[in-house]
DNA sequence: ACAGAGCGTTCTGTGATACAAACTCGATCC
DNA sequence: GGATCGAGTTTGTATCACAGAACGCTCTGT
């Protein structure tokens, strides 16, 4: 007899991180300033965040060079899409376990 | 442009946090034991979320003797379940879009 | 050539988190 | 009257999150 909660993965559960795989969802890849945007983080914890996305096997990063200035790009990989598909399923758990209880 | 990710509370979007809001929205009240099993988290650090909670005006908590034995209940409050329907939004707005994002 | 801007990364300092171990306090057992 | 247990809290330590500053590198403008 566990909670839902109990099943959600601190990596992918933090919020900037969270932000950062369901953006590269969304548009299968984006640049560092895009996410920077976006996700309304500074560049330096934007930085950390990728990085520890891309430790943890979730995130590929690609430098290049487009009209001689340099470029981040961040893809989700597969084992980036299966994760955030697990923490999906889990949170939608979660939710229709609150959405249940929030009749008065 | 922004992202819904960016509307998530950080007081309330932590894991084990999310899950004492999630268990009180289900069953309304909750003492520390059960919380405790559920949750799979130690006492010690229950307890510091709970306090954090407390402070927040999220959840409100009674101490009272059952049976000569002290018995921690907590409760959440009318604020607690207004923060809480607001992360759901967020929350659901987040995975609808992961959801359109999805399709190969 | 030199200053400045763009793109990130790294470093530093502060507050938040997680967990275990020790501790408090009353109730119960021997 | 101690030993002990149950229910939490406090304390100690290590890690994480975040902002802001400093840095490195290249391109652009004068």
């Amino acid at each position: 007899m566990t909670h839902p909660s109990s099943a959600l993965d601190d990596t992918i559960h933090q919020r900037v991180r969270l932000g950062i795989l369901a953006v590269l969802s969304e548009s299968r890849r984006a640049d560092f300033a895009y996410l920077q945007e976006v996700l309304e983080v500074t560049a330096g914890n934007l930085s950390q965040h990728l990085a520890i996305l891309e430790d943890a096997g979730h995130i590929q990063i690609a430098k290049a060079f487009e009209d001689k200035r340099p470029r981040t790009w961040v893809a989700v990989t597969r084992k980036g899409r299966t994760a955030l598909a697990a923490e999906v399923a889990t949170m939608r758990a979660l939710l229709d376990g609150i959405g249940s209880g929030q009749r008065p």
